[in-house]
DNA sequence: CCGAATCATGAATCGAGGTTCATATTTCAT
DNA sequence: ATGAAATATGAACCTCGATTCATGATTCGG
């Protein structure tokens, strides 16, 4: 077992270098191609599940051709997750860079998610199989997610706009809504998540769930 | 493929059935021990990276004796996995029995599911591995534990206790709550989830998380 | 338009691990 | 005490699927 160096936190460690880069255009084509399909498959399937022989199939390609990109299986999940990681994160920036307030942020911030998972519904599929495909992946992943969710309650937290909890706790409890409203919805229901819904969400955690007692 | 009759969400399927129930003590004790080995070898390494070769070595017993008991790897799984399921939810009913009102049901409710998870760590680990080696099995566990939480919410709204929003809404934004603070604390700390946090997560679902504009 | 680099092929390899089964041992009701 | 039922054994089987590699086709800069 030749371990190599432990792959610590650190925020901007991409592992996207693992995949051999085509130089054509025919194979980016490729590439492309393969990728798409492993989504796919993934998603519906699991990593475990998913054959490569299915993956190149699905890609129109010969088996020996993955792995001209990929030196094995599980650099392509790898390379997957971390793809929808930086989307999923870029799409949330874009979207909320002209909002007025924190909660304003909060709530385009939660549709945004929303629409991102009813995308590309192989997301949570994916990021829950890693924690038994690439262990530190998983960690990684929600883990890297709350420190940049962090940052912006620390600040709204300073401007008072948020109260003063433990921010972490707040972060985590925020990133527990939207995964479980997404994962009943989008995935369960297999539904967009309902207005109504967004709208009860935004108002749990603005005013809580419990009624005073008079 | 001989498709047998689809499970529906019946609220008390059981299917530890599945298994051949041992007539003797000595039956009893292997079982047993199979069913520990398994759970922490599931636990730690999640369905597919763990051989029955492994647990049948961790339990003592032959390989065959494994298939004395379940027909197939696929079933001592799901075994596990209502075993758990009976297990938390026998956990909350008992420790919330003589709670005073919805406020502390919830409270003592959060602290019994984290020192579930705490004991059971592996709780997680397996029933999101689910999705992938028992589809159906994972929305099921959800599903079902929503619609227990949902009698318990619903009888509060009526008596004025907990606001009046969509209560599966409410529901899943507190499992999903719960779930997320268990995940950072027990899985990705290693630590039971600390006082403070359990009272600012309170703090939270019955305050809200901004501060009015003034 | 040529040839070195790139990309593609798919049959063959190889190891792994779930499951079977013929045989042996243990239990326990009578 | 006894034998039928219940348990236990573990080597052998068998399937499946990740990966390799020798060979062939394409691309594209100069």
């Amino acid at each position: 077992m030749n371990m190599t160096e432990h792959n610590t936190l650190k925020p901007n460690t991409s592992v996207l270098e693992l995949i051999n880069k085509p130089k054509t255009a025919r194979g980016k084509k490729t590439l492309a191609r393969i990728l798409k399909a492993a989504e796919d498959l993934f998603s519906q399937k699991g990593f475990y599940n998913t054959k490569i022989t299915e993956i190149v199939e699905s890609a129109n390609v010969a088996s020996g051709t993955f792995y001209i990109y990929f030196p094995d299986k599980k650099s392509i999940f790898r390379y997957l997750m971390e793809e929808l990681n930086h989307a999923l994160r870029k799409e949330i920036v874009e979207a909320t860079v002209d909002c007025k307030n924190r909660k304003e942020e909060e709530k385009v911030g939660f549709e945004t998610f929303f629409s991102f998972v009813n995308k590309h519904n192989g997301l949570f599929r994916i990021v829950w199989d890693a924690q038994f495909v690439i262990e530190e992946a998983f960690m990684e992943y929600y883990e890297n997610f709350a420190q940049h969710y962090l940052v912006g309650i620390k600040k709204a937290q300073k401007s008072g706009e948020v109260k003063d909890y433990d921010p972490t706790t707040l972060v985590y409890c925020l990133m527990g809504i939207t995964n479980f409203i997404a994962l009943k919805w989008i995935i369960f229901e297999k539904k967009p998540v309902p207005q109504k819904v967004l709208e009860d969400v935004m108002k749990i955690i603005s005013e809580g769930a419990f009624n005073l007692p008079e």
